[in-house]
Parts: structure tokens; C-alpha cells; sequence
DNA sequence: GATAGATTTTGAATCATTCTAAACACCAAC
DNA sequence: GTTGGTGTTTAGAATGATTCAAAATCTATC
């Protein structure tokens, strides 16, 4: 059920993780192309049960470290980023959330009605929303106080 | 340091939990008042701390419980919406995600430019994003099998 | 003041994730 | 071909946030 990797998938399997002077490793090739092979947006352990039927002995551990060694370099994206306590705030206005990554503190962006549209407007047909969440990650230069709602 | 309610928020509080049958309880009270106090999105344990300067015997699954009532109210939102499994994909070009809430698929919305300069745009000065994230919670209606990427 | 329903409490259970230590694989130098 | 080093994998224990279950407590109503 699982495909190898074709040769242009394996040089950048290769090339990505040389940078960091990391290898490839039957356990990584796997686990890429598992990822290739269906876009549906696995967890973890998802990702583990697929991956075990081409390679019974993978464990979870390794599993869980070839993930993070392809987002540390870049090849694959996290889809909830967020794995931190889950947070709470009473602004109930539409605003997206910016995660100051320095000092860790999270701020409200006002949301304006405009802003709303276009991103409605991106959907395809038949796509209903009933809430968006925006969230920025970064930092703040001289930040003076901003409100931290 | 926790400031009682105002009777405005009180009032606001007893309706929320007015239309699910459930009522206004002292625990709510600090809880909610601790939202209002300070607006630093704050962590479970962290409510659970600062409410125990006004209610020593507060437990923490009673602070669970609160802020789950508040959010299935209305009247608090939760920051990190997604609290299960962290997901991955390799699509590495700028796009947005869509839950699809009756499925539990995720689809790729892909971002134009514009619409990220759109977005950026709205940071007040001084704020520097390395990232932004979207995703969109609703559900698809005759979907003819969108791609889930 | 008894009963029913919602709420709170405590502590145990669960589940994703991270950590730790030992085993392994590979490669370069000897 | 053995030795040493580095990076990788493994298994299982540990952690930490969250949920669950059951008993205790409240509150309102009869």
C-alpha cells in the first residue's frame, strides 16, 4: 500500500535533511512517504499505523521524531500548531490572536468586517463556514504596552 | 485583588447560562470574574491559580467545568480551538486549512498573496509575524469530493 | 424538611507527547 | 577489520493537560 519514494521525492527528502547534517534513514522514507502518499492530514499515530504496515518494528518514538526532524526542516507543516494548554479570553468581538514568540504573551488583532469577506471569498463552492481562527506567530519590536486582550 | 462582578456582567453571566437551564453558582462567578480581570488569555491553571486567591476550596475540574460551560454559552472563547491530535501535511505553499465539522476531514484552502498582504496589513506597528494561521471550522455542502490536501 | 436536579469535589483514568537510557548503524581513522 | 564517534532508533517510563466517575453538596420546590 505504500509507495517508495521516487527518485526526485528522495533528493529532497536528501537535500532537506542534509542541511541540518542529518540522514536518510529507511525509518524517514518511510514516514515521508506516507505523508506523500495521502494528503489527508494524519496524526501521529496515524501516521505510525500506516507506516508499520511497510515496517512492523517502527516504533512511535520514531515516528514522532522523524515529524518533528521534517518540520525543524522545513519539509512538512504542522497542522495544530498550537500544543500548548489551550487558552481562554472573554473578547467575544471577531479578532485574530498574535503569539509574541519571545515573551510568550498572545495579543488581540481587531478583526475588520472587510478583512472577514476576503477570506470568505477564498473558499470554494460549497465550503460553510461557521468560525475562523487566525492566528499570527512572531514578534513585536518596541512594543510599548500593546493591550494584551 | 479578584474584583466582584459588576451588576452589568452579573447580569450578562445569568442570562448566557440562563438559556441552558444552568445557573449562576459562586465558582462561576470568580471564574468569569477572572476572565474579565485581567485579559491575558490565561491557561486553565493559571484561572484555577488566581481564582483561588478569592476561593481557596476551588477545585481545578470545577474550573474545567466553568470555563466549558462559558464557552458552550457564548461567552468565552477558547484560543486553541484545536485540542486533539496534532495533524501534519506536506503542502508547503502558503494555504489555510477548512475542518469540515460533520466529517472531521481537513481540506487545504489555498492563500492568495493578496489575501496574506491583506492580513498582514492589519498588525498595528511594530508587530513582525514569521507566520500566520487559518483555519476555517464548518462543513461542505454537496461536496463532490475535494481534494483533502 | 424531603426530593429532584444541577453543581462541585476528589481522585483516578486517559491520551498525546516527551524523555531517558540502552542498543544500533554508519563511517572515518587507525 | 577493529575502534570511536555521531546520529538514529527503540522500549518503556514519565509528564502534563484533560476527562471521567462517583460521592458529596446545594438549591429550589413541594
Amino acid at each position: 500500500m505504500i509507495q517508495n519514494l521516487s527518485e526526485h521525492q528522495r533528493e529532497q527528502l536528501q537535500e532537506a535533511l542534509a542541511h541540518g547534517g542529518q540522514k536518510v534513514t529507511p525509518q524517514r522514507e518511510i514516514v515521508y512517504s506516507v505523508l506523500l502518499a495521502k494528503r489527508d492530514h494524519p496524526t501521529v499515530d496515524e501516521v505510525f499505523n500506516r507506516a508499520r504496515e511497510s515496517m512492523p518494528g517502527l516504533s512511535l518514538a520514531t515516528v514522532y521524531n522523524c515529524l518533528e526532524t521534517f518540520v525543524g526542516c522545513g519539509l512538512v507543516r504542522q497542522v495544530n500548531h498550537e500544543r500548548e494548554s489551550t487558552r481562554y479570553c472573554p473578547n467575544l468581538a471577531p479578532h485574530a490572536h498574535f503569539r509574541d514568540e519571545s515573551t510568550g504573551r498572545v495579543h488581540d488583532i481587531e478583526l475588520p468586517e472587510h478583512v472577514l469577506s476576503t477570506l470568505r471569498s477564498i473558499l470554494p463552492n460549497g465550503f460553510e463556514t461557521d468560525s475562523i481562527e487566525i492566528s499570527f506567530h512572531g514578534h513585536t519590536k518596541n512594543s510599548r504596552n500593546h493591550n494584551s486582550n
